[in-house]
DNA sequence: CCGAATCTGGACTATTATGGTCGGGTTTAA
DNA sequence: TTAAACCCGACCATAATAGTCCAGATTCGG
């Protein structure tokens, strides 16, 4: 629980990698996978998706990890609570729920903290 | 990802519970159980977990959301990055990996949220 | 003091998410 | 032009999670 998952885990060793190369430089997912010993055909997935969502494209100095880990995860945030997360209807306790809206306020400084770090400084 | 746990929520419903109450009240696992709609034999398992680690004994407004975490999930925090969670001898790509140093940063904002919000808030 | 309600705690099951694999068709670059 | 790399959906194995069942101990109200 509350871990960052092997697919973001690879996503952010695959854009610091090649953040730390330069903007000239060019990176295959293979030559990726190989170097970090990560399983090719994961790491490829993830970057699909990276590259979809534009995030390869970006200026490491302002590509926050926020960004990645939406992108991968898919999701539109980092969601802490469940019954927030799927559709409200669903939670068996959605009305005596007495814990939503403190939480809420603690999720929105989560979020801040992933939006903090950018793959600049990791370089 | 990055959801709390249904027992770490049932938990915090619980443990508000008992202190929006009031310290003279008692209160039942069952009678919690029955008012929020939680499966009684999760929540008494819970229960027994806070119990043990003396989180119930304590004074809410110093009671702690990272405490509760840490009480139900047994584990000494929240550990964002698997290399380190696990052993580290584990980790395939333990002496490779780059982004273990910048993320222990991450980490350690994170824990700051969760030390930040106490039951006293919540209730 | 007795019986009902509640708690304890282990074992067990179901469901889901995760991590990883396979394979066939497509693109890219030397 | 052909080998390497990519795309992408389907698939599988494992592990974590959520929940259940139950039998024995305990507690509490009357």
């Amino acid at each position: 629980m509350f871990q960052l998952s092997k697919k973001v885990e690879y996503g952010l060793i695959a854009i610091r990698h090649m953040a730390a190369g330069g903007p000239g430089q060019i990176h295959t997912a293979k030559e990726i996978a190989d170097r970090y010993h990560i399983p090719y055909e994961l790491l490829a997935k993830v970057m699909q998706k990276l590259a979809k969502n534009y995030i390869l494209a970006r200026n490491p100095a302002e590509l926050k990890v926020a960004a990645i880990i939406n992108a991968i995860e898919g999701k539109p945030n980092v969601t802490i609570i469940q019954c927030e997360a799927e559709s409200p209807e669903n939670c068996i306790i959605h009305d005596t729920c007495t814990i939503k809206n403190p939480l809420v306020k603690l999720q929105l400084n989560i979020n801040r903290v992933f939006e903090d770090l950018s793959i600049g400084e990791m370089v």
